[in-house]
Order: structure tokens, then C-alpha cells, then sequence
RNA sequence: GGAGAGUUGUCAGAGUGGUCGAUCGUGCGGCACUCGAAAUGCCGUGUCCCGCAAGGGACCCAGGGUUCGAAUCCCUGACUCUCCGCCA
């Protein structure tokens, strides 16, 4: 949520930054209306409780004084009528303020490109040059059928098309990534690790930013009004809601392995093969919480807990800094990992770390306060995959792959699966 | 799922219709005393909104209601605790 006093004081600034996303202003015209009608009903409103507040108190000196209070306490009714009348008002003008702030997106940070779409996103790092063959790759999809450790058709049977099955070392592959990813930014990065909920309320899908927008893009769970997470961002970041954080504490830095639970409604027939594109992946996930002056380091220092886990795994990447047009919702700047995937021959995103500014902490209501004299403030806060686990595990077996149709462990990977190799039975 | 109790300021804990934003204690900040500290004493200590300001309004879990007036009464919901049931 934007701030109400910046959209006041800077309009045109607000507008052309949220414009610059391509799509609109997200009905941030709406607003300086609303927010003008609000002050000016709150003032009636105030005015009538001031004089309700100051009559009423004139009835037990009244009463006390053996005087008749009847024709006071006529007036007063009428009076308790109107500020219910009134209020109503106020309240529906409240709500529909909220609202529109709620459905305009962040506005991009200063060095953000502008663009239309991810072609116009800036690559601005390579790590290692994309993995050669000397025979014809195979796609992991395949790879992992012939070594019997994905199974897409059972998934299908159980529950539809975009799950998998992950079976022996398959499945063994996927946790020891988890646990590798996990005890590397406990230990290393200094992340505490977290293991949340995964299902949560509509407050904490609306402090992150997926409501109201994105309601259509998750599940929903009707028994409790409930969503399965999209993400660990929701849970982790929610933690600290309605928090006044010591200023001390901070940098706060929270991880989490949690799975993730995305409908894909607007992405048919994309990525309709392997592990790239399911409705119920795993990720690590990294979440910081700073002080304003800190979050553009913060990014820098959190994209690169990310890409250290590439670069043990030895698996070619690039970062790319995200364009206006390709910037997410509630993202001020977002740099995406890419990971080279073979069967692609392109580059897929592996992770997204981006700084929210004080977007989601507005929404959410997390503060800090600098020291005990001082105001509470808004944090920002930031977050990333570090990483998307289901997509990491296809990069391996697609990088990894050996002639012979193995698929060699990267030597990090060793410790936790076991063998050094996963081969045909 | 059933029955009961509860939810108040950093914490602890009063308050059951009218100077209650809220007693007392504790914590925190400041001052005094002290070589320094402890102990003691004094003062100050919530958040949000409107307003240039003066000032005003709101908040005692959340949302409704009753009333001239609600932290206090009523209804609904959330959560916590105890007992029973069920269960990994």
C-alpha cells in the first residue's frame, strides 16, 4: 500500500511511476477524491461527537442538581442519530479509500528499466557459460522417468495434471536439496529458519499483497476461509504483523522451507511438461526485515545468499534486473535468478528477490522504533527464493545428465543423498 | 465436537453504565542523592487519525447492537486456558 501523504503531496510523481508499469494507473485517480471526501466527513463526524462528548457530560451535573434532564437527553437522541447517520457514511468512504490503495501496485525504484515485458528485463550477471553436451540432452522429465525417480502419470491419477511424484533417490534428491539450501543460509547467511503454517487467513494474504488482486490465482480453502500459501513470504512475512520491532533487532532475517500452492489459472498450455510449472512446488525461502536506509544493501546482500547456492552447486545462471512492465505487484525493485535449463535451451527463473520498500509493511502494519524516545516507523521489507526447490532439482538432473543417461550429485549434494551418482536400475 | 472460564497499556493486574485513555505495581526514560553503583525519592512515559496551530476524534481481542452516554450491558466471531470426547 502506498502512503496516502505522498500520494497527496507528489501526485504526478506517484502517477507517472505507477504508469510506468504499462498498464494503467491501477485507479489511483480515484484516490485524491476519496481521500478529500474522507477528511471532510471525519471533520462532521468529529464536530458532532465533540458536542455529544461535551453535552453528555452536562447530564449527571443535571441529574445531581435535581434539574430535568428530558428534554436535553430529546436533543441528544436526535443528535446520536445523525453522528450513526453520518458515520456510516464516513465508514463507506473509508472503505472504498482502502480499497483503491489496496489495488495500486508499488512504484518502481528510480533504477528500474522501463519495459513491457521480461525481454525488455536487464541481464546485469552470468555465472558460468550454459552447460555443453556431447551427445543429445535429454529434458528432466524424461531423464527422471528412465531413472524411475519422477512419476507424472500416477501424480495424474491421484490429483490432475501439475503434480509429480518424486520416488527413491528422486524424492531423496528433493529433500536433500531442501536441507542443503536450508542448513546453508542458517549457518553461512545467517538466517533463522522458520517452519510456518501453510495454510493462512485472508489478513495475512492481504498484508503480502496477493489480496484482494490475486484471490483467483490461489486456493482457497471454504471450511475456515483459508488459503493455501502461495509462498512462505506470506507466513514468514505476517509473523512480525502488527508488530512495533525494537530497533535494535534489526536486520531481522528469517528462512523457510515450506511447499507452495499456486492455481497457474492464467498459464495454460505453458510449461505443461516436467517440474518447471506445478500447482504445488517447494521452495526455500528468504525473508529480511530492515530498516529504510538499509533495504537496497539488503537486496544486494540477499540476492547474493541466493546465488550462493548455484554457485556451490556449480550450475550456470544469469540475474536479471526485472523491467517496469514485469515488476511484480508489491515490488519496488526485483532482480530474478535464472538458471540454464537445457531442455529449454534458455534460461528459467529460479528465484525472485525483491525489496518492498515499506509497501508491505504499510499493509501488514510492521514498524521499528529507533530507540525507546523515538516514533514507530515502517520497516521494509524484502524477500527471496533461496530456492525454488522443484525447479532447482530439474536444473541438476538436465546439467548433471551423463551420457550413459546417470545423473552425476553435485559434490555439495553428496553428504545428504548418499551416492555420487544416480544411475539405471 | 461438548461444557465452563478468560482476553485491559512493556509485563503483571484493578476497574461491572457517566471527569476512565483508564488505579497500583513493574519495566523503560530523565533528574536528585553517590567517588561510582545499588537502594531510595521525584518527574515523565501507548498508538492511530484530522488540523498550520490551538485543539479535536478514535482505540480496553474483532465486528455489530442497546443507551443521551459503554472498558463496563446484549449478540456474533477469533484466540487462550480447564474438563470431557476424538486423534497423529
Amino acid at each position: 500500500m502506498l502512503d496516502i501523504k505522498r500520494i497527496r503531496e507528489d501526485y504526478e510523481g506517484v502517477k507517472k511511476a505507477v504508469e510506468s508499469r504499462g498498464h494503467g494507473d491501477f485507479g489511483l485517480s480515484l484516490v485524491p477524491e476519496l481521500d478529500a471526501k474522507r477528511r471532510a466527513v471525519l471533520a462532521e463526524v468529529e464536530a458532532m461527537k465533540n458536542k455529544q462528548n461535551v453535552d453528555s457530560k452536562e447530564i449527571p451535573k443535571l441529574k445531581k442538581a435535581g434539574e430535568d434532564t428530558a428534554a436535553l437527553m430529546a436533543e441528544m437522541k436526535e443528535l446520536s442519530e445523525k453522528i450513526k447517520e453520518k458515520n456510516g457514511e464516513l465508514a463507506q468512504v473509508e472503505t472504498d479509500l482502502r480499497n483503491a490503495l489496496l489495488n495500486i501496485p508499488n512504484t518502481p525504484y528510480e533504477i528500474v528499466p522501463i519495459g513491457e515485458s521480461d525481454a525488455d528485463n536487464l541481464e546485469v550477471k552470468k555465472f558460468m557459460e550454459p552447460t555443453q553436451f556431447d551427445f543429445e540432452p535429454k529434458a528432466h522429465w524424461d531423464i527422471g522417468q528412465d531413472l524411475d525417480i519422477l512419476d507424472f502419470e500416477r501424480a495424474a491419477k491421484l490429483s490432475g495434471t501439475r503434480f509429480t511424484v518424486y520416488k527413491g533417490l528422486g524424492a531423496r534428491l528433493e529433500r536433500s536439496i531442501i536441507n542443503f539450501m536450508l542448513d546453508l543460509h542458517t549457518s553461512k547467511h545467517g538466517f533463522t529458519e522458520i517452519l510456518p503454517p501453510f495454510m493462512v487467513n485472508r489478513d495475512a494474504m492481504t498484508g503480502t499483497g496477493q489480496l484482494p488482486k490475486f484471490e483467483d490465482d490461489m486456493f482457497h480453502v471454504p471450511a475456515k476461509d483459508f488459503f493455501l500459501i502461495p509462498t512462505a513470504e506470506v507466513p514468514v512475512t505476517n509473523l512480525r504483523a502488527n508488530e512495533i520491532i525494537d530497533g535494535d533487532e534489526l536486520p531481522v532475517y528469517y528462512t523457510a522451507y515450506t511447499p507452495c500452492f499456486r492455481k497457474e489459472a492464467g498459464s495454460a498450455g505453458r510449461d505443461t511438461r516436467g517440474l518447471i510449472r506445478q500447482h504445488q512446488f517447494n521452495k526455500v525461502e528468504l525473508v529480511k526485515f530492515c530498516k529504510p536506509e538499509d533495504s537496497y544493501a539488503e537486496l544486494d546482500s540477499l540476492l547474493a545468499a541466493a546465488e550462493a547456492v548455484l554457485q556451490i552447486l556449480e550450475i550456470p545462471y544469469r540475474v536479471v534486473r526485472l523491467c517496469t512492465g514485469d515488476l511484480g505487484f508489491s515490488s519496488a525493485e526485483t532482480y530474478d535468478i535464472e538458471v540454464w535449463m537445457p531442455s529449454y535451451g534458455r534460461y528459467v527463473e529460479i528465484s525472485s528477490c525483491s525489496n518492498f520498500e515499506s509497501f508491505q509493511a504499510r499493509r501488514a502494519n510492521i514498524r521499528f522504533r529507533r530507540s525507546a524516545k523515538d516514533k514507530p516507523e515502517f520497516v521494509h521489507t524484502l524477500n527471496g527464493s533461496g530456492l525454488a526447490v522443484g525447479r532447482t532439482c530439474a536444473a541438476i538432473l538436465e546439467n548433471y545428465q551423463q551420457a550413459d543417461g546417470s545423473v552425476l550429485i553435485p559434490e555439495a549434494l553428496r553428504p545428504y543423498m548418499g551416492v555420487d551418482k544416480i544411475e539405471k536400475k
